[in-house]
DNA sequence: ACCTCCACGCAG
DNA sequence: TGCGTGGAGGTA
């Protein structure tokens, strides 16, 4: 050992050391120096070196005896930044999320740290003012720009040519004329914080019942489930709400999650009736500066309210006190790429690391919900429709085996004739099947040719609209050939199926004289058209809406008294443990588009078994017997929630390498009594984006350790470089 | 001699 | 995860 080493390791005893956690995919901490002058606590915000570069990691631990083998790598921590430490909850949360999902610590870490890349300080927004004289030229535009500063107060140079309905180009063309003079905006203004009591709503007597046990689970402020139970229009936000006014006046804060994004628009009015200013908002579309301004809001508590899609679960909240999940069913809480969690569960176990509440709202329970209520874990927390069921719509199922479409066509002689009733009575219709495009398959009538994705197990969807071939699993398209590219024969190209570019078609045929307009994800862009779409179906501009799932939610028709479900079986092929339960929240969510108001709607449910469960269930409205029944197929099968999932996808550019991993892992499973290897077999999208996939599943009870069994398991198993091999626990997309 | 691509392994 | 490395193969 030489003369310089021997230094630093005598000068590295006095020297402290602490553990970080890295935003990269490792599970161990990394070891640093603290520099001389600076403390360091866990929690804390640094930049650290790693490798070639820089990056923004968290203090984990204090480190009082480094391992010696390291003591001459050690590096140096960078610098300690100026915001606030994350909670021990947090960081707590983080090693749960990481132990429960199998996925590297740091990856985890990662989603709390999403402040917006550039933590420098805020660029300077420049704003105009009214000084001087009116030009002499003087436009109509620079009339209206005149008018909207005419306060003489600083508006910001977008907004204020965004009020006045001009080009920036008016505005530089008055501050040149000396009209308008440029100022730096001062740094905007915290929002005023939501008043809790700024509009007290009125409540029935059946839903103060539910607003007496909000507000009794707010001021206990320990952990504790609700589950909220209520259809749409039965005052479940507001009723929530009254929680929330509750945690405010604590001056705690709260989350409340949503499935997503496009819900929230109407949702923040809502808030801001109740609350007088709208809450923060959380999710991937926010702009960085927005972003970055948010989640500083949120760490140092400014923000009483955010309103987030499921990131928002992971953000460093100063002082959280209460979590609301709203549709706690929705598919959308189950992440599946990166990380896989599904936030409604990850928000309970937050709730039990913080100590706080946790509400989770819906109209129709995910059974796994269902079945804490019934067992008491979670209270249930009823709150009766506001109109007492009376206008509930009749729900009938038509079977197709029976009353079949003309060949080639997809709407049943009975539902085309309820529907010619409709139009002749000025009522609306809406058509709902969840498939985009015009047909899902399209293949050659001379060879029998399928257009496959060359990327996926799929076939190409053809968008007669966009006039393309689309995957729906990595977005491939192509131009449809004249040509068969198998046998060459001229246009001999045949759509097999309905999408509902083709159901309008069909549509358009069948009643001429009705105005239709199709709602899908992919032939309205951004909210605005979706809500001028609203809008004109609202003023019933529209006779007949023809939609995938994007219009099954949060919307009011008084004039649609008829629903038809053009393919009602479609959710349940495929055959995965949750497709009934989809299928019925899905349905009962369609058939809630009808007949509100006075006038009593029609829900047709076109399909091949009538008899099975779900229709049935539906047929009655019965939600509780379908709950009922799943929940025992459940108990029977040891399915979830009475027995344990966990899915290993095993993925790579190279077939043989995949299957081989994914045999010596079926080889090496683990053999108990109480766990159940089932696999490899070809996952249902045998190839994505290029990569072949095969799927395991293990079945575990109850009780089994299944991170320790998999952890074990995967551990004994060799795999080549190029093959994945990801855990997916209590698996949701079976592809 | 030099460039580009990609599989590999490592970061304190 | 992201990035530097180094070997393979191609180009001037």
């Amino acid at each position: 050992m030489d003369h310089a080493t021997r230094q630093t390791s005598s000068s590295a005893s006095s020297t402290r050391v602490v553990d970080v956690l890295v935003p990269v995919a490792l599970n161990q901490t990394y070891s640093y120096r603290v520099p001389r002058g600076m403390d360091l606590e866990p929690g804390d915000v640094v930049c650290v070196p790693l490798g070639p570069r820089e990056v923004v990691a968290v203090v984990w631990a204090q480190n009082a005896n480094p391992d010696p083998r390291l003591h001459n790598r050690l590096k140096d921590v960078g610098e300690k930044l100026d915001v606030p430490p994350l909670k021990e909850e947090l960081r707590k949360l983080v090693d749960w999320v990481s132990t429960y999902t199998l996925s590297a610590r740091g990856m985890v870490l990662r989603m709390a740290l999403r402040m917006g890349e550039n933590l420098g300080p805020e660029r300077m927004r420049l704003g105009v003012r009214l000084v001087g004289e009116p030009p002499k030229r003087l436009t109509p535009a620079r009339r209206r720009l005149i008018e909207v500063l005419s306060d003489g107060l600083l508006h910001g140079k977008s907004d204020a040519a965004r009020e006045a309905g001009v080009s920036g180009g008016v505005v530089d063309g008055l501050v040149d004329e000396g009209t308008l003079a440029v100022e730096a905006m001062p740094p905007p203004l915290a929002p005023p914080a939501p008043d809790p009591s700024f509009a007290q709503p009125d409540f029935s007597p059946q839903q103060r019942t539910a607003v007496d046990a909000m507000r009794a689970l707010a001021a206990n402020g320990s952990f504790h489930v609700a589950l909220l139970d209520g259809v749409t229009g039965s005052g479940k936000t507001e009723v929530y709400f009254e929680a929330i006014a509750e945690i405010i006046r604590r001056n705690k804060q709260t989350l409340i999650l949503m499935p997503e994004i496009a819900l929230t628009g109407q949702f923040l009015d809502r808030f801001a009736q109740r609350f007088g200013v709208r809450p923060i908002e959380w999710h991937s579309e926010l702009t960085p500066r927005t972003r970055q301004r948010n989640w500083a809001a949120i760490s140092t508590g400014e923000a009483p309210v955010v309103v987030g899609a499921r990131s928002a679960l992971f953000l460093p909240y100063a002082d959280l006190g209460l979590i609301i999940v709203d549709e706690e069913h929705d598919q959308a809480y189950k992440q599946d790429e990166g990380a896989h969690y599904h936030a409604r569960d990850m928000a309970v176990v937050r709730a039990h690391i913080a100590k706080i509440p946790i509400v989770l709202a819906s109209a129709t329970p995910s059974v796994e919900t269902e079945v804490n209520a019934r067992k008491g874990r979670y209270q249930r927390v009823p709150l009766p429709s506001r109109f007492g069921g009376q206008h509930m719509p009749q729900i009938e199922a038509i079977d197709l085996r029976r009353a079949p479409p003309p060949r080639g066509r997809f709407i049943s002689p009975p539902l085309a004739e309820q529907i010619q009733f409709a139009i002749e009575k000025r009522e609306q219709a809406l058509l709902f099947l969840n498939r985009r495009g015009y047909a899902p398959l399209t293949l050659c009538r001379a060879c029998g040719h399928r257009f496959q994705c060359p990327q996926c197990t799929a076939w190409l969807v053809e968008h007669r609209l966009q006039g393309t071939l689309a995957c729906h699993h990595c977005g491939y398209t192509a131009k449809p050939p004249d040509t068969c590219p198998k046998c060459g024969a001229l246009h001999s190209l045949a759509a097999c199926g309905p999408g509902v570019e083709r159901v309008a078609e069909e549509v358009a045929k069948l009643f001429p004289a009705a105005r239709t307009a199709i709602m899908a994800s992919d032939t309205i862009r951004g909210p605005a058209e979706a809500e001028a779409l609203v809008g004109a179906m609202q003023r019933r501009e529209i006779d007949l809406l023809i939609g995938t799932q994007i219009m099954a939610k949060g919307h009011h028709f008084p004039w649609l008294t008829l629903v038809g479900v053009v393919d009602a079986d479609l959710g349940l092929a495929g055959g995965d443990l949750r497709a009934a339960e989809r299928t019925f929240q899905l349905l009962s969510q369609v058939a809630g588009r009808a007949g509100r108001a006075e006038r009593p709607g029609r829900v047709l449910l076109q399909t091949y078994m009538p008899e099975s469960g779900v229709m049935q269930a539906l047929a009655k409205l019965d939600r509780d017997a379908f709950l009922e029944a799943e929940a025992e197929a459940r108990k029977a099968h040891r399915m979830p929630p009475y027995g344990r999932l966990a899915a290993l996808i095993v993925s790579g550019p190279q077939l043989e390498n995949v299957a081989a991993t994914a045999r010596a892992l079926a080889r090496a499973a683990p053999r108990q009594d109480d766990v159940q290897i089932f696999g490899p077999a070809p996952a249902p999208l045998a190839m994505l984006r290029g990569l072949h996939r095969q799927r395991l599943l293990l079945k575990a009870s109850k009780d089994v350790n299944v991170q320790g069994v998999l952890r074990r398991w995967l551990g004994t198993v060799k795999r080549p470089s190029d093959v994945k091999v990801k855990v997916d626990i209590d698996p949701y997309s079976f592809l």
